[in-house]
DNA sequence: TAGCTCGATGCAAGCGCTTTCATCAGCTAT
DNA sequence: ATAGCTGATGAAAGCGCTTGCATCGAGCTA
């Protein structure tokens, strides 16, 4: 059987009081008995048993985080950032995917708050209903990042989906583009798309191009998706001269369909991404896109919620500044 | 306070003993009972108290993994797929990365050994010395994925890097090819990155080309990295004309640099990667690689641990088999 | 030397759950 | 009606750890 702290006690003749305050308090201990328990610790190889820590402290030092999905890199060097950070302040991440189901994401909070998880990681600000009732219910530590926003239920560390995009799409009607079209991931369920949408919607309306319209093209994630979007959209009579993408990883769809037809990328049509992923720099031509320094989030949100638990700190949101990168993939039409 | 069983017996008018069979074995308990039970439970938003259970049961439901980063996509797809299959399966999953070092990653077994972990996944089968015996004597159910050996201590679920590599080594001798150069990813610490270079050095020397000898360069990861090393290697004087990547990621870093040098792929210079990931069918030209199916070895890889955990089913290994993928990027010198 | 203080240590009470074993009510078979 | 079953339920013993409180002894002060 693996030793216990009795174990350990009886060895280094103490009691199982002593050992445990070596090995969470150990200035209560006097030097002598502290090098005595310590070698019986070594010897019997002995590590503290979870779950009786768990219901004796009541803490589990680990943190739930749920991400719509981890194969795309647009979590993942956030999430990175994340775990490190949660590493190094003695923090454990559990990790789950929803797929972008709300239903799904609600089973993984409650599986992850009845595991014992100190504090919770959620992306974005819509929730299945109830849930958010449920959360504040439990008062548990929960930030939602990914987004931004000083109305919602949860604290945010994040970014201003609409204000980034907006000028991004600014930026395509200033270079003079009148027939612009967007694909966007599917919006429901999803504040981010939703914001970004609504973002180029009032940039394009804005500029009082409302007659033109704006072509909207929604689409699940992947670059083939991406590429079918573009495809149908500049089969269209009168096609766009920008094509804008709700993320990098759609936009590069675009980009290698647009060569697949023969489309010359800027000069025949113009397309721009969203993120800034490894992705962006690497196809040609490289991609104008909205920088999101994605390992500065992943650090902030990290923080935050240790703050939380450890100092009770008030739930406060943190505004993560995105940039516009310019790159070839944009200019004015011809 | 949340409640507790006990509150839940109260209410239910009856013990805490039934409250936990309804629970757990409702079969156990009478119709009636079980309804009388359900509504407290419900009424009360009861949920079972984590380490309560573990400690009790002696079980944690939850599994471990450590990957050495996740920040890049080869490890996200395959771990995507592993939790996935884990979260239908019951289990929940504590991810931890050790950026490629083997103490941190030992720090990081021990970790989610003492949290109780069920079993563990671990990539490749290079470990800190004194990892393998602690993890025998525990006697955990731990699978090591991404490298098949059978071999070796822990039980593979895995593709054979070595032939895998091979094969496309001796694609690109038969095309031709006399001057070769690798790029690989650090091997020290990495068996996957070591079984690559000497598949690659192994064909090279066995098509009787030593006298040549092939040139290796090693960097680290990441585009950058691979296009340094890229332009490095063209700059000698006599300058290969392949050039083969341990990894997409440095292929693509190496294509990019080439296209910035002016060098046409694959008329002056071929590259090669290995992985297929996402990237490798957007660059331009796309690469030739080594497709690696990684979904389907998450899923092999969490099915092996269940049912060792489960089934207490022997220690056994899974070979997940590879492709070629012959694109542009590879053609016969000109 | 008596009386204190104070730091080091031990004692023992939980923490909330599962599970074994005992109990008890409602049957059936005689 | 009585003994013997059977299936549902309850009582209570841990599981291994943390921590408040009691204890003890050594070093002070007066």
């Amino acid at each position: 059987m693996t030793p216990t702290l009795e174990d350990v006690a009886k060895r280094a003749g103490v009691s199982t009081a002593t050992v445990s305050r070596c090995l969470n308090a150990p200035e209560k201990v006097v030097e002598a008995t502290r090098a005595r328990v310590m070698e019986a610790v070594d010897a019997l190889g002995y590590s503290p048993h979870f779950g009786a820590r768990v219901m004796a402290a009541n803490r589990t030092n680990t943190i739930g985080a749920i991400v719509p999905t981890m194969e795309n890199a647009i979590f993942a060097e956030g999430l990175q950032a994340f775990q490190e950070t949660l590493s190094a302040g003695g923090y454990d991440l559990l990790l789950a995917s929803s797929s972008y189901q709300p239903e799904q994401e609600a089973a993984q909070i409650r599986s992850l708050i009845a595991r014992g998880a100190d504090g919770l990681l959620l992306i974005g600000h819509e929730r299945a209903p109830g849930i958010d009732a449920f959360l504040a219910q439990r008062g548990l530590p929960v930030v939602a990042a990914w987004a931004h926003n000083a109305a919602a239920a949860l604290p945010s560390v994040g970014f201003d989906n609409y204000s980034a995009m907006h000028r991004l799409a600014d930026e395509v009607v200033a270079l003079g583009h009148r027939r612009i079209a967007y694909i966007t991931a599917p919006v429901a369920e999803n504040d981010r798309a939703r914001a970004r949408l609504k973002a180029v919607q009032d940039a394009v309306r804005g500029a009082g191009l409302e007659a033109h319209g704006l072509r909207v093209s929604e689409t699940t994630y992947g670059i083939e998706q991406g590429g079918d979007a573009f495809a149908a959209l500049m089969d269209l009579p009168d096609p766009p001269t920008a094509v804008m993408c709700a993320n990098d990883v759609l936009a590069v769809g675009a980009l290698t369909r647009a060569h697949q037809m023969d489309l010359r990328v800027p000069q025949d049509v113009s397309i721009t991404g969203f993120d800034d992923m490894a992705l962006a720099r690497v196809v040609r031509p490289a991609l104008t896109t909205v920088r999101v320094p994605h390992r500065r989030m992943g650090i902030a949100a990290a923080r935050q919620l240790i703050s939380m638990i450890e100092d009770s700190a008030p739930p406060a949101s943190v505004l993560i500044e995105t940039s516009l990168i310019r790159r070839e993939s944009l200019a004015p039409p011809e």
